[in-house]
DNA sequence: CTGTTAGCGCCTTCAG
DNA sequence: CTGAAGGCGCTAACAG
């Protein structure tokens, strides 16, 4: 009994005859065999594992994102080694280090900061398979899936407009990435194409619950005439929440609210705050066909995919209060 | 130049003379070599890979959970491959048999559900390095850090009663896990102390927003005179709210309410939620600990420990109203 | 259909 | 302090 055939019996699918079978089989049985993955990948040159670096797993949205990413990974029977990398740099990088090394077979990146070039640069010199989600690392050239933020602030502004707003606030995360920018944008081609209403501020630092509030709290004092608030995240928008309740003030009612993610609990506040959704099972989804089919060495386009997302209309936004 | 001295350079720590040294250096950069952390892994015998199985990443307990050991893995140089079993038992054993396959050096194992005696068998038959985290798999004899879920049941229990309740509802989860027996032994037990008060009764299925949901709407129905609950979980305390909103009821001023966890948003809810919080972290933690002393290969006691839990008082328990 | 021969890339003796 | 040799466990290529 050579190992080569043992060998091919467990993994090359090939059909024995019967008594050679069985006997691979119980001599399987009674010394406990089991194969070695890591001899495995050395010898075939792959290892079937990938990863999803995504700064932080507490954080709803990445949750979301890895749990729909480690579906499709369990059914290509593929390993997901799931990497948190508390958005620093410092980490991805060595997430990068680790592809190169070649601990996986691919990465799925999730930033959620600017990026000074140290990214890129090592994103483009890794020269394997990537695939950036959700954010973007500018200068990258690797396949990138994306939700159309754009088209999100739209949505968001337009049905704020219809509601009556004229006097428009946008809390956003950190000012140079892209999703802040295009969601802004979005609000803001939606604003223009109204003759008289008006984006009063834009407060843009992090997509966090502090941000929110800080943000909200400026607007409470600088900022009386805004009656409608586009929060850039769930995170946000809790902290805006925060403050409104501080000051007796109530959603709808007071002011009117859309937030961006849909992934917390924010539905089922009272009332329940209406929403930008993103695609997020589909943007793990498609990250992760885009990262298999590098990998299998399929035409290897590097275009850029964006997903369109959509307004869930709940109770948050109302007629803005005569003054 | 021999690959030993390259290897004893980069791994061992060992000094060279500063000329090698930099003759190495230059050489590794201008190859661009990156040492293949498999084929290290198979000669050294060991992966320096620990995997955390929980039944679902997008749990804020569970997510929690692996945050605090993804950061002590990472203080301590090692990977942390995150599993997410969907609590199938399936999935489970798919896990047990990849660290037996020497995928990883160690599983920490966190359970959702009853086991028939399969998960236990494949737990005491791997013989290898796994720690059972947050949930008990009955007979399996590794190490096991748990939250003092008795002790919880009468912290709530005892608050409850503080506030004047003598007819209190128990939410519990699967019946027979020993979780849901522990919390309910320990309301029981504050509740047996007080002469006139009673458990009226305990509606016990899943730790799931479902199962809150289903549990109040029978508690409306059928248990008129009960005034106050404990839910086990904060996922079934979401369902419990829910169904108290679409009956226009109101916590505190028309049922008072403890929920398990406190992970959640609950604390920003209106008014915000009573709960007994895990030590999540330091289970976590705690846990990692015993994994990596025994991967190191110190004493190996398989003893169970427990961390306490404690009360955090906020306001959705108060007296209750005159019938 | 099966056995033999080489590696995969690294680390660990054991010599020099 | 350094080099050579052997092996970790498996698979691929090449005979038979």
């Amino acid at each position: 009994m050579a190992p080569a055939t043992v060998s091919r019996f467990l993994n090359g699918g090939i059909e024995l005859p019967p008594a050679t079978a069985e006997r691979i089989r119980s001599a399987i049985a009674e010394l406990g065999y089991r194969p070695n993955p890591y001899a495995r990948s050395l010898s075939r040159g792959r290892t079937d594992m990938l990863a999803l670096a995504i700064p932080d797993i507490q954080n709803a949205f990445f949750s979301q994102l890895a749990s729909a990413v480690d579906r499709c990974a369990e059914e290509q029977n593929l390993s997901l080694l799931l990497c948190s990398t508390a958005n620093k740099t410092a980490r991805e990088l060595d997430f990068i280090e680790r592809l190169r090394r070649r601990f996986f077979d691919g990465l799925l990146l999730a930033t959620n900061h600017a990026d000074d070039g140290t990214l890129a640069e090592a994103i483009n010199t890794a020269d394997s398979n990537i695939v950036l989600v959700d954010e973007d690392v500018p200068g990258a050239r690797v396949a990138k899936v994306f939700s159309d933020n754009e088209q999100g602030g739209f949505l968001a502004g337009s049905h704020i407009l219809a509601a009556g707003h004229r006097a428009i606030a946008y809390i956003g995360g950190p000012p140079k990435l892209m999703s802040t920018v295009e969601r802004r944008q979005g609000l803001s081609n939606a604003i223009s194409a109204s003759s008289d209403a008006r984006l009063v501020c834009c407060l843009e630092h992090d997509y966090t619950r502090e941000h929110g509030r800080a943000a909200m709290a400026e607007i409470i004092a600088h900022h009386r005439d805004v009656t409608a608030v586009f929060a850039g995240s769930d995170e946000i928008t809790l902290g805006v929440l925060e403050v409104l309740r501080e000051h007796g003030l109530r959603v709808a009612c007071d002011l009117s609210l859309v937030t961006f993610d849909d992934v917390g609990l924010l539905h089922l506040l009272d009332p329940p705050v209406t929403a930008i959704r993103q695609p997020t099972a589909e943007i793990g989804r498609k990250a992760f066909e885009r990262l298999a089919a590098a990998i299998t060495g399929e035409s290897v386009e590097i275009a850029t995919e964006r997903l369109p997302v959509r307004l869930v209309e709940r109770a948050s936004v109302a007629a803005p209060r005569r003054a």
